[in-house]
DNA sequence: GATTTAAGAGACGGAACCGTTTCTTAAGGA
DNA sequence: TCCTTAAGAAACGGTTCCGTCTCTTAAATC
């Protein structure tokens, strides 16, 4: 901080390397995330950064940890479709964020990303397809939707097709589209007995 | 080349140099790719690369031209499923490859390189999609699969799920888990009347 | 064989970044 | 108020990479 300015300390401090982090990966992406940017967006010195975490990646899984952990919310409205199109609505509003924008982002780098792969998928991914189905799981419990409707496939199938959408397709989805996502794929295959055990 | 080595001019140097690409786009990715790490691997001066692409982003571009922009082939069988499972399997082929890794890769990569991105969704995305596209198209005009089967979210859902389990979920796919997105998740929705339109 | 072209090696000046250190001094706590 | 802690600025030696240039000489062509 330059004279006049002031100094933060701790958890404040940190908040702002986190903020900076997720800038960071907005602008540069994993590949190209450095200390030095880090630093310099966070207006603090590297040796801040170095007392607290002696690497990028150690400073991005921290993060992640902070940041990018907490899945969206799936209400429980008694309508698998309710509940989907309101949770996968959710999850386009966090893609929407910066932070959301960052993941998105960063598991887009995550082959190159050893170190955090681990963590990434524990934290952001996970979380996230456990999510949808447990409330896919609660349709077939209600008799709903079909017995055995949860497989892997099948819960990231939305999630699938909206990543898909914004990193491959570099398209932005409307609400609207999370409604088709939903009608035309998603609700589809939690109905239809599949092929070889229907 | 040291001393007792051979140049390679022309399309035999352009060669080395696109498998080099690959090769390290598969190892760096495509944020850390380096004109410096392109020349050495492919054990050519830095000059020789210079004198055909005035960067790295020209290099990949062609590379994509190249090396990226053959499609998998869907055969016609008279069955959509079939026909399915076979191409996203050549798809899977193609994923297993080098070249398809590389792909994969540079798809995550897409958000922070935009120049590279209209190459990249014409063509490694768009004629992939397309294929796929067809394939139902050939299923709803042999009154094998619904009218209207042919959505964007419909079509995108195999590749999707392709993609997100290898780059985002990191996990192999197998010939089975093939079947399994076709008749989980693809085939009920080239079946069964979307919710709003049925 | 002679000539032309471009491939490959190596060097260059400069920029960016790393991880570390020193120094000053703003926070925080006693 | 005094003392302690750590934040921020700046510098450092070293590495990597960039884009360019020079020189030698391997290919290709006539």
């Amino acid at each position: 901080m330059t004279v006049g300015q002031q100094r933060r300390r701790g958890r404040l401090l940190e908040d702002a390397i986190h903020d900076a982090v997720i800038d960071e990966l907005l602008q540069a992406g994993y590949g190209r995330l450095t200390m030095e940017g880090v630093a310099a967006r966070a207006r603090t010195a590297k040796a801040s950064l170095y007392r607290r975490w002696s690497s990028i990646e150690e400073l991005v899984i921290d993060t992640v940890d902070r940041r990018m952990t907490q899945p969206e919310e799936y209400p429980d409205t008694g309508s698998v479709r309710e509940d989907l199109v309101v949770g996968f609505g959710r999850m386009l509003d966090t893609l929407n964020s910066p932070a959301g924008r960052a993941i998105a982002g960063l598991l887009g780098a995550l082959p190159y990303a050893p170190g955090l792969q681990k963590a990434a998928r524990e934290r952001i991914v996970r979380p996230r397809a456990q999510a949808v189905a447990d409330t896919i799981q609660r349709g077939v419990d209600r008799g709903e939707v079909r017995p055995g409707a949860v497989t892997p496939f099948v819960a990231a199938s939305g999630p699938a097709l909206i990543i898909y959408t914004y990193l491959i397709q570099g398209l932005e989805l409307s609400g609207r589209d999370i409604e088709d996502i939903v009608d035309q794929v998603v609700m589809p295959a939690v109905q239809v007995s599949s092929f070889r055990s229907g």
